[in-house]
DNA sequence: CGCAACTCAGTTGTACACAACTAAGTTGTC
DNA sequence: GACAACTTAGTTGTGTACAACTGAGTTGCG
């Protein structure tokens, strides 16, 4: 006896509707990040900033798991709007440093209150988010792995 | 005693891990998409295709949640491609039915077994990928209705 | 030292997403 | 029948994603 396969159906597919949950989360996101006037990945940017105020680009795209060719102009975006600053490493001038200027520190507070916001939208107890997010980390390695062994 | 509120750091965040899962999903299918020639929104317009071989361009709209800005060019590339049919409604000029034409349903033949790959990549059991799928569109229905009832 | 291999950020080109808008066609109401 | 309100697909402009490539800088090894 063998596992049914897999049907072709767009409504039975996980990753449909994986596609779909990540859209709507984003789009949401749109709305509550007009305010700060960033879109959801330079706010992803932020978050790491914030966090640890002095990245270099390299490190930002493993925290992100993006690449230079979608941070670079991102990074420059942020810059033109006063919220990093770029300088070259001096002991290594492949290398450059992102770090938050004093404007870049004050947006934190005008996002303080967003992420409740979600949970409340998300509909979910704590305890669910919870499960979910490792669930969705588990998900992303197991796929990344296989996508490694599969060259 | 009031709830401990989500904090800011990026690892903590649903949110994050789901853009993360959603873009590794998405970068699998890349690959195994490859041979086809078609990116990932563009498997998903066929799959609805492959299950209904007639559709209006509003009617994909509300099967994928796309927006004519998205379809359109889309449609387009897969028309060009020799994969779909556009033509207008006789009885409603505004409407475009998106038809398959024949290569376009043999290709079908090719698709059958990325849905096994998909799920053996995700390493979870058929199980485990119903539940996952059901709460991913559970939480979808809630952003949404948050999104709707805020405008 | 010399220089090939590697690293890092940035650029180029293609294809989504989506807001805002346009243009053409349809419907409802008087 | 006239015409405003609405529907539908398409266009324009901005900002990701990502592959492929470039160029400057660094490292390892004979």
């Amino acid at each position: 006896m063998t596992t049914k396969p897999a049907s072709l159906r767009l409504d039975d597919q996980l990753c449909f509707s994986l596609y779909s949950a990540s859209r709507a989360v984003t789009g949401l996101y749109r709305t509550l990040l007009d305010d700060l006037e960033l879109t959801y990945p330079q706010y992803l940017v932020m978050l790491a900033l914030w966090d640890d105020d002095e990245r270099l680009v390299k490190e930002l795209g493993i925290a992100l798991n993006l690449d230079s060719g979608t941070l670079s102009p991102l990074l420059k975006r942020l810059e033109t709007a006063g919220l990093v600053r770029r300088d070259r490493r001096e002991d290594d001038e492949r290398s450059v440093r992102i770090s938050l200027t004093e404007q870049g520190k004050d947006l934190k507070k005008k996002a303080v209150g967003i992420p409740d916001i979600v949970a409340e939208a998300m509909a979910l107890s704590p305890t669910q988010l919870d499960e979910m997010r490792s669930a969705m980390s588990l998900l992303t390695d197991s796929v990344n792995a296989y996508r490694a062994s599969h060259t």
